[in-house]
DNA sequence: GCCGTTTTCGGCCCGACTGTTTTCAGTCG
């Protein structure tokens, strides 16, 4: 049973108990607990009694409820809170403005069950008999249940990026007096995100009254004084929040978040005294403001270093600011090479001079050609015979640019069986090997992972590509343990990608973080099929911070030749030879 | 249900908006 299994049981029995009404600190136990578990990097399933209640927020019940579902594959209190309500009525809970007391009743008075008999049963007019309920809580929830179908979920970052940029730049055009911040789960470089929050510092009501005229404003949620909320045509419901020119750090490590993150703080105030919320830090004894002009000035108030958005996660980060061990994130600008993009010999849309400088107009130092492999014939993947005609190719390119390298590599395919797609001879004569999964993603855990350990021992493979293989909101990883491919990366001196697309954005912050510790070097790459495709690198960047990295964790900030003597063909050399 | 240089018992972050209320409950972030 893995980690984000038994964080679905505990975060299921939180919903049941809140529609029960229960203690609602109980209930925030139960959430806290699965969301350490969905986050926490070694597996559950191996770690015993001790070893689970050192996990913040995981008490005796909880690690007793963990090595019940490890052993059993389920939770006796689970399935007695599932006696209680039918599994389906969990879904109610998903739509927009129906909460666990609305469930409650809709199911204790009218039976409601599924999505289906709550739609049914708000077109019959059945709602609004209800106490409590009226003929706009019933429209409410029938455009809540229609929504839900056209574009249930999250959004990937690199949307909402876009999304957000659009959107402020055109309110700073309307309101030029006003300043418009993007903070919330995009300022932190969440690989998805829920929505957008916006902060309007220094504006009127006025500024909410312009907001809700957006173009692209599909439906006004809300609108008061101080905040404005909208559901964009995208999908992406998008939050404006005013707030006064003073409360601008304040506010935006609150909106910022992550909600843990903020409690921690708040928790950590409330210790010395003082209260924090989005207008300011307040000394609770006399009233006084103390901070909240800036964020840095709050942090700095509490005893505590400012913490980059990217690691308000709640994950030791303000251990860390408080000691000021922080690290020195790496940025966009660090990176001087990309190892992982694709030209016309296979899926690339330009050719190789074309993303030589396009990687030079990114202000990169040196680039690798990794086209695909023979397996990959869909995409008219390389032999042995291409692959070294295209080295000789990019060879003599090389030759005729200045300050500026070009490597020949190959994104060479992992076969089912572990094997490499190409032969040792060739992978031998190349610069650098990337080797990845592309076929059979249906293995068992056992056979995916042989597999990708046999690709991590093999002497010519520097890389391993997109490690999980998953597609965000679309494909779930395949099933690799990754504890034991990270431990062989280690040993092997085998570097592993963080791969820039941004449904991919693989490995993600949790998994490159454990590498990360466990000694294992990271790349950033782009695995851009267009010249246009290298921008990417700013997600894969955004990772590697939430994963905690330095410049030094990273190959690819080094100058060539340092990457090059960083690869794992380039120092595994047998010692006689040395 | 968790947790502890304030506590092993008694706390646990906090404010805005909506719809249904005639003073507030529910939802959200």
């Amino acid at each position: 049973m893995d980690n984000l299994t038994i964080a679905r049981v505990f975060a299921d029995v939180a919903d049941l108990l809140e529609i029960k009404g229960e203690n609602p600190f109980k209930i925030r136990a139960y959430r806290n607990g699965s969301d350490t578990i969905a986050h926490w990097p070694d597996p559950l399933a191996t770690m015993d009694e001790a070893a689970l209640r050192a996990i913040p927020g995981v008490g005796k019940d909880l690690a007793g409820k963990i090595r019940e579902l490890v052993e059993t594959g389920r939770s006796a209190y689970h399935q007695e809170l599932l006696q209680e309500f039918p599994p389906t009525i969990l879904e109610l809970m998903t739509l927009q403005g129906v909460g666990p007391r609305t469930v409650a009743r809709l199911h204790a008075s009218l039976g409601i069950r599924t999505l289906a008999d709550l739609e049914q049963a708000a077109k019959d007019g059945r709602i609004r008999a209800l106490k409590g309920m009226g003929p706009k809580k019933e429209a409410l929830i029938l455009e809540a249940l229609d929504e839900r179908r056209r574009h249930a979920g999250r959004h990937l970052l690199s949307d909402t990026a876009e999304t957000a940029a659009a959107l402020v730049a055109w309110l700073q055009t309307e309101c030029p007096a006003t300043e418009f911040i993007p903070v919330g789960s995009l300022r932190r470089g969440c690989e998805t995100c829920g929505d957008l929050d916006i902060l309007a510092v220094g504006g009127t009501p006025a500024v909410i009254d312009r907001f809700v005229t957006y173009g692209l404003v599909e439906r006004v949620l809300g609108q008061g004084d101080t905040k404005g909320s909208v559901l964009l045509g995208s999908g992406i419901q998008a939050d404006l929040r005013l707030v006064p020119v003073e409360s601008r750090g304040a506010a935006m490590q609150y909106f910022t978040g992550s909600k843990p993150h903020n409690i921690s703080v708040r928790d950590r105030a409330a210790g010395r005294g003082l209260k924090l919320n989005e207008y300011g830090l307040f000394d609770v004894a006399t009233g006084e403001r103390v901070a909240g002009d800036s964020e840095a000035g709050i942090y700095e108030r509490l005893g505590l270093a400012w913490v980059p958005p990217e690691l308000r996660e709640y994950r030791g980060e303000l251990e860390a600011a408080e000691s000021h061990r922080l690290p020195r994130l790496i940025a966009r600008e660090d990176v001087l090479g990309d190892l992982h993009m694709h030209t016309t010999e296979t899926d690339g849309r330009d050719d190789l001079e074309a993303m030589v400088e396009s990687a030079r107009a990114a202000g990169l130092r040196y680039l690798a050609i990794t086209d695909h492999s023979r397996s990959l014939a869909m995409a008219n993947g390389l032999d042995e015979r291409r692959v070294i005609a295209q080295a000789a190719r990019i060879r003599a390119l090389n030759d005729r640019l200045e300050d500026f390298t070009v490597l020949a590599g190959i994104e060479c395919d992992i076969r089912p069986d572990g094997s490499m797609d190409l032969a040792d001879d060739c992978l031998a004569e190349l610069d650098i090997v990337v080797a990845s999964v592309h076929s059979a993603f249906n293995q068992d855990e056992a056979q995916m992972t042989d597999r990708v350990l046999s690709a991590i021992e093999h002497p010519y493979v520097d890389v391993i590509g997109h490690p999980t293989g998953r597609l965000l909101l679309k494909r779930e990883p395949y099933r690799l343990q990754m504890d034991r491919a990270i431990a062989a990366a280690a040993a092997h001196g085998v570097a592993l990608e963080i791969n820039s697309q941004p449904d991919r954005l693989d490995l993600g912050d949790t998994h490159a973080r454990l590498a990360r510790e466990r000694g294992v070097k990271l790349v950033v790459s782009s695995d851009a099929h267009t010249r246009a495709g290298l921008v990417a690198l700013r997600w894969g960047v955004v990772v590697a911070r939430r994963a905690w990295a330095t410049p030094d964790d990273v190959l690819n900030t080094r100058p060539v030749e340092g990457f090059r003597a960083g690869l794992r063909r380039n120092r595994t050399r047998p010692r006689s030879e040395a």
